[in-house]
DNA sequence: TTGTAAGCGTTATCAG
DNA sequence: CTGATAACGCTTACAA
């Protein structure tokens, strides 16, 4: 197979030199033409900038970015490692970093490590030789794979934390959604409408899950609102515990007045199995969700907070573009999005 | 920032020539002792090949790929373009396609269009600048960009087509799913438990539309199963006009039996309504999805057909690998899943 | 305005 | 096993 690519390309590539000799002008002339806002290029007639265009339309002339790449020590490469790639809210987020970087000449090479130290490895090995510009990373795990860290600051290649909760590292810069804030949001959305008991509604108890940590900040946040209590929590992995869930609402003597869900994705669940178990939404019962991202087949028209990723996004190219790299968080605020799942008891 | 980014790196790569210079050996000895299994490489004892390892490890040795990538012309670097990236379906296909070639030394550089032409034009730019070794392409609009294609072959970087109806180029393979087989999988499953009137679910009209192909297919696959009949079909765009179908089937003297949904996501939707309006899945009614990709999240156990893209990102790598890339169409056989949305009114 | 020549870091070849 | 030397394709300082 290697013979057969070999044999398949015999077509040399068009070079700046053979462009040069058939456009009858020199390979400097050639590299002025193409960059002809430089300062650093010679100046060139428009005749022959003209000339040379033409004969390079003719041949096919691609300038190899490669070779470009290796007297700049650019690679107008970003590596974005995530952990995994599962959610509405992590493609937007990806799409929202593509989109900035192509804009400005950059491409991005999204991968997800799926949680396997391993993968991880492989993917960070691949940015390093590959001379990335900067590597993105999001809840990496600095125990495992922390020496090549190490690599990526002796080959000067810029790393940024986002989503993370702390700085884990010195001299890196992180970026992340201000979490306090989010529960903060819901507490006062609940509170202002006249709800008192609430529940909460995750997806695991590990401790230190992003679950079982908003969990945490939701008693800080309902602790500072006069009024509201948390009558209880509970953990739903799927469907079947959903449905569950909803029949331990029903025969409960006074349920709760609103349930307070880790993300959309459980929060659209609860709604359904609330409603199939007869309950109205939000008449007697309201639901609240975090993370904002929505698709027209959602059923319900949820009240949350939305992370904005496009914001997060900016704030990590604001620090590439800055090369801003001193250690450093970032907030970024989230924002309250009322819909329907929630109802103004006070009026 | 140019000059920051300048001044913040004065610190020199640490080459191949330092390295044979510390470890006091020739620059050809380095490369020997990190290729050894290569053919071409001189052979050096095991002593100096630990001694330069270990002089590696030092100075924090990285290979540059990008020099490599320039004498051997290959950047072991694939690019996918898709459409959009909004499905799990979608995500699934990326990480498999990410898989398959991280495993085997490629970085694969995923970008969705977006449908814009402009946005195709620039990524695709982006590939062809940075000499990608493939260019695989779903959905690819040949009429506005076909010129690059042209670029691609002139470079010698082959082009995959994937998800694709049919070969829309001569000298390029296609991989994609056997979709007139979707539709009669889900007929024959339907046929088998006894279900006569169904009903198509789609997600837009407009002709041409994978929704509406997908609905032809559907009248096809009807016709061969005797005793089927398609009494009806319906466009469904959000939560809210699948509410309205629902209440619509309410009224109906002759509800039908079942209801064959576009994909999985208007499935999920349509099988809550449905639940919601008080029919009882399957007991009253049936729904069947496409797709087959599932989160633990989603309310419904559907029976559906999976389009296996692991399948398709292996055919597809296959020919990569095979660099057998003559005008073929491969299809990939999609898989019928049984699981709780129909019943079996035979029994 | 054009040409010349020296790099960038790696690979490959050919003498020793 | 080592040393020297020539690519790969593009950039750029300097001289004509």
């Amino acid at each position: 197979m290697e013979l057969k690519q070999a044999a398949a390309a015999p077509v040399r590539q068009v070079t700046v030199a053979m462009l040069a000799k058939h456009a009858g002008v020199s390979r400097v002339a050639v590299y002025a033409a193409f960059n002809s806002g430089k300062k650093t290029t010679v100046g060139i007639s428009e005749k022959t900038r003209q000339k040379i265009l033409a004969a390079a339309e003719e041949l096919g002339y691609v300038p190899n970015d490669l070779a470009r790449t290796l007297v700049s020590g650019q690679s107008r490469t970003v590596g974005l490692l995530l952990k995994s790639n599962d959610s509405l809210m992590l493609q937007r987020l990806i799409s929202a970093f593509s989109h900035l970087f192509v804009e400005h000449g950059y491409l991005l090479i999204p991968e997800s490590s799926e949680s396997s130290v391993k993968r991880e490895r492989e993917i960070l090995s691949h940015f390093l030789h590959k001379r990335v510009d900067c590597v993105i990373v999001a809840w990496f795990g600095f125990d495992s794979n922390g020496d090549l860290l190490e690599q990526f600051s002796r080959c000067g290649i810029p790393v940024i934390n986002i989503l993370n909760r702390q700085v884990e590292h010195p001299d890196s810069a992180t970026v992340s959604f201000d979490e306090e804030q989010v529960m903060r949001l819901v507490c006062e959305l609940l509170s202002r409408q006249g709800i008192r008991r609430i529940w909460y509604a995750g997806t695991e108890k590990r401790e230190n899950s992003s679950s079982a940590c908003r969990l945490n900040y939701l008693r800080e946040a309902v602790k500072a609102c006069p009024g509201l209590v948390l009558a209880g929590a509970s953990c739903i992995a799927d469907a079947a515990e959903c449905r569950e869930f909803a029949a331990g609402l029903r025969q409960m003597d006074v349920p709760p007045e609103a349930v307070v869900c880790y993300n959309d994705r459980v929060a659209q669940l609860v709604a359904v199995e609330l409603r199939i178990a007869g309950f109205r939404i939000p008449e007697e019962i309201a639901v609240t969700g975090v993370d904002g991202y929505t698709d027209p087949y959602d059923p319900a028209r949820l009240n949350t907070v939305r992370l904005p990723v496009e914001k997060l996004a900016e704030a990590a190219y604001r620090i590439f573009r800055e090369a801003d790299y001193r250690s450093q968080l970032v907030r970024i605020a989230p924002e309250l999005i009322e819909r329907e799942t929630t109802r103004n008891l006070k009026q």
